[in-house]
DNA sequence: TATATATTTTAGTAGAATACTAACATTATG
DNA sequence: CATAATGTTAGTATTCTACTAAAATATATA
């Protein structure tokens, strides 16, 4: 339940969350993010031990604690991404530019950032800062 | 010349610049960066294989490119510092948290986030966003 | 049910980055 | 020259990423 995500790992919950179709098995996840079975076998082990994912009868969830940490990211990109498309920067380009940092970024610091500019419901693309 | 930078990388960068003192030598990035002298070693020679760095009879100096990646640091966590300050961020707090990014920003970003607060020129701390 | 297909897992290998100790080499300084 | 300071090499280890090949386990179809 502790300890930092790496960028994989980070893009392994983004995928396993947003899935178009239930249940998510292995081979899903490796087709997602481009690896192989065995590559996505260990980085869902990872984030088993890490706490952040379940297995049952092969099929991936994320755990109470795994929703947090998606929730998380997804505020921090949704935030940030409202203050770069303010600034002037393209929408997409934002988008990729912010998936390289939105898992590394303070709660707390983004909540403040969030708050400052009014608490938006909604990022650039019409969906929810706080899914 | 190319390819992207770790978090160690990026703190040596920050540390041989801003030492206090010259010439800047092995025992003195291992010092500021908390680590033994062969891991010191190991990370000098990445960092001078991708070009940011050089060193002449024992002496380590940024490389021009190393200067320009360098900035292009200071740039984006100084413009991140003034938009986490202005929101209410502790100026530590956002200097800590900002340094775990700053490398992985993209210039062209930031150069439009920090026209958009107004090209400000100095950062919280009093020091030149473009130093 | 038996065979075939799909999926998962294990084993083995590899490379980049980080970091250490111990030993050895080099370079100053006294 | 000898000692101290600094640098380098060798060897080991861990984490993360990623692969192939092979084995095991399901699941499906004939």
């Amino acid at each position: 339940m502790e300890g930092n995500i790496t960028k994989k790992e980070r893009d392994c919950i983004i995928a396993l969350h947003d899935h178009i179709s239930l249940p998510v098995r292995l081979f899903n996840i490796a087709e997602m993010l481009n690896i192989k079975a065995p590559t996505a076998h260990e980085l869902v082990n990872r984030l088993i031990s890490k706490g952040v994912i379940e297995k049952n009868n092969g099929v991936i969830s994320l755990t109470e604690y795994g929703n947090k940490v998606y929730g998380d990211i997804i505020t921090a990109h949704r935030t940030m991404e409202i203050i770069f498309t303010k600034s002037g920067v393209n929408s997409d380009e934002a988008c990729s530019e912010i998936g390289k940092i939105d898992y590394l970024m303070d709660e707390k610091s983004i909540e403040k950032l969030l708050l400052n500019i009014g608490n938006p419901e909604k990022c650039p693309h019409g969906k929810p800062v706080k899914p």
